[in-house]
DNA sequence: AATCTCACCAACCGCCTCTTA
DNA sequence: GTAAGAGGCGGTTGGTGAGAT
C-alpha cells in the first residue's frame, strides 16, 4: 500500500492549466525561484496540488524548453542514449537540455519505438537466417551485451561529436572571452549548424521568459482566439509567428539578474544545445544542471552542489560520470573498466527488453 | 457532412528516494 | 533509528485534433 496521493483532498483542480493559472505560477516562480513547491499553491492561491505545480513549470513553462519536431540527431540520440541508460528519462533528458524528459518519453512511445520495432522485424528476419543459436548461453549472452554496449558507446561517442567543432576549442573560446552571449554562438563557427539552429529557433514554439511577457501574449492570444480560452491548448503553444518572434526580442532582452534562470537555460536550438553540454558562455559557466536538476530547470551552483560522482576539467567544467567516462575512452581508459561501469549501471535496470534490442540495433 | 480511428501529448497516478524532525 | 512528508521519476490515461472512410 503506498502512500495517499498528495492531491487527494477536496477542492484541488485537476486537468489542463488555464492561462491564468500559467501566468500566476510563472510570476511567482519569477520571484521566488523554482523550489518549494509545497508552499507554492498556498503562496499564490493556485488550487493545484504541488505536485501539478512542478510539473506544470518543469514540463512546459520552464525556460528553453524547445517544442516541436524533435530533429534527426536528436532522435538519434535518445536512441543511443535509451540503449545505454534504458528508460531513465531524466537521466537521458539530461543530456537534451531543451527537452523535458515527459517529451522524450512520450516521443519514445510514440515514434521511436515504433521504429525500433521496424527495424527490430528487419533484424528478426536476418537472425532467422540462423546468424544466432537458438539458445545462448548466459555467458554468451552477457558477452555479447557486453559487445552491445561498447558498440553503443562507440555510436554515442560519434553522436557526441557530430559537430566538427571540438568541446576543447569552444572551450577555449569561453576561456579567451569571445563568447558572445547569443545562444546560438556555438554553432556560429560554422554556418550550416547556425542557419539551422536560427531556423529551428524561429519554427520551435516560444517559451515564457517572464510574467510580463505572458500577460503580454496572452492578451494577443485572447484578442486572436477567445473561444481558445477554455481548450486545453496552452496560449504559448498557440502563438502566431510575430508573437514568437516578438517574444524572443523581449526575451532577450530580459535576461537581467531576475532571470538568471532563464539565461542560466536560455539556449535554443538542439545542436546548439546539445552543444552547451560541452561549452560554457559566460551565463552558464558557473552552473551545470545534474541529472535531476535539468530536469527541474534548476540549476545548481558549482559551489553550492553536494560532492558527486561529477569531476572536473581542466578548464574547470564539471563532467557527468557518463561525459568523463566517454573521453577517459578516447585516453585509454580499458575497455573492462568501461563495461564493468556501464553493466553496474545497467544492473539497475529491471526493463533491459528494449535496451538490449536497441543495443543490439547500434549493431547495424 | 458525419462518423470512426488513430496519434499525440499534457497531466495524473503511484512508487521510490531523500530529507528532516 | 524511525516516521512523515516532499520531491522526483516512470508508467499510464484521457482529451483533442487530424486523417480516413
Amino acid at each position: 500500500m503506498g502512500r495517499l496521493p498528495c492531491c487527494d483532498k477536496a477542492g484541488v483542480k485537476k486537468g489542463p492549466w488555464t492561462p491564468e493559472e500559467d501566468i500566476i505560477l510563472v510570476s511567482y516562480i519569477q520571484e521566488h525561484g523554482p523550489g518549494n513547491w509545497r508552499s507554492v499553491p498556498t503562496s499564490t492561491g493556485l488550487l493545484r496540488c504541488s505536485k501539478s505545480c512542478r510539473l506544470r513549470w518543469t514540463n512546459y513553462l520552464r525556460p528553453g524548453i524547445k517544442r516541436g519536431n524533435f530533429t534527426e540527431h536528436e532522435e538519434k540520440m535518445i536512441f543511443h542514449l535509451q540503449a545505454l541508460l534504458g528508460n531513465r528519462w531524466a537521466a537521458i533528458a539530461s543530456y537534451l537540455p531543451e527537452r523535458t524528459d515527459n517529451d522524450i518519453k512520450n516521443y519514445w512511445n510514440t515514434h521511436l519505438k515504433k521504429k525500433l520495432r521496424q527495424q527490430q522485424t528487419g533484424l528478426e528476419g536476418f537472425y532467422k537466417g540462423s546468424r544466432i543459436p537458438q539458445s545462448i548461453t548466459k555467458g554468451q549472452w552477457e558477452r555479447r551485451l557486453q559487445t552491445d554496449i561498447h558498440m553503443a558507446k562507440r555510436a554515442l561517442c560519434e553522436a557526441l561529436s557530430v559537430d566538427t567543432r571540438s568541446p576543447l576549442l569552444t572551450q577555449q573560446d569561453t576561456k579567451l572571452g569571445t563568447v558572445s552571449k547569443d545562444p546560438f554562438h556555438h554553432a556560429s563557427a560554422n554556418t550550416d549548424n547556425y542557419l539551422a539552429a536560427r531556423s529551428c529557433e524561429t519554427s520551435s514554439s516560444t517559451y515564457a521568459s517572464s510574467a510580463e511577457n505572458i500577460a503580454r501574449l496572452l492578451k494577443g492570444w485572447a484578442k486572436r482566439s477567445p473561444v481558445n480560452q477554455s481548450s486545453s491548448l496552452s496560449p504559448l503553444s498557440t502563438l502566431s509567428a510575430q508573437t514568437k518572434s516578438e517574444t524572443r526580442t523581449t526575451q532577450e532582452n530580459s535576461f537581467d539578474n531576475r532571470s538568471s534562470i532563464v539565461a542560466a537555460t536560455g539556449s535554443s536550438s538542439s545542436d546548439a544545445g546539445f552543444d552547451s553540454l560541452f561549452s560554457f558562455n559566460s551565463s552558464t559557466a558557473h552552473m551545470f544542471p545534474t541529472k535531476s536538476d535539468s530536469a527541474n530547470g534548476c540549476y545548481r551552483l558549482q559551489d553550492e552542489s553536494k560532492p558527486s560522482l561529477e569531476t572536473l576539467t581542466p578548464l574547470g567544467v564539471p563532467l557527468s560520470l557518463l561525459e568523463k567516462w566517454l573521453l577517459d575512452d578516447n585516453c585509454g581508459v580499458s575497455a573492462q573498466a568501461i563495461d564493468d561501469h556501464l553493466m553496474r549501471d545497467l544492473s539497475l535496470d529491471d526493463d533491459g527488453d528494449d535496451h538490449v534490442e536497441a543495443a543490439s540495433l547500434l549493431l547495424q
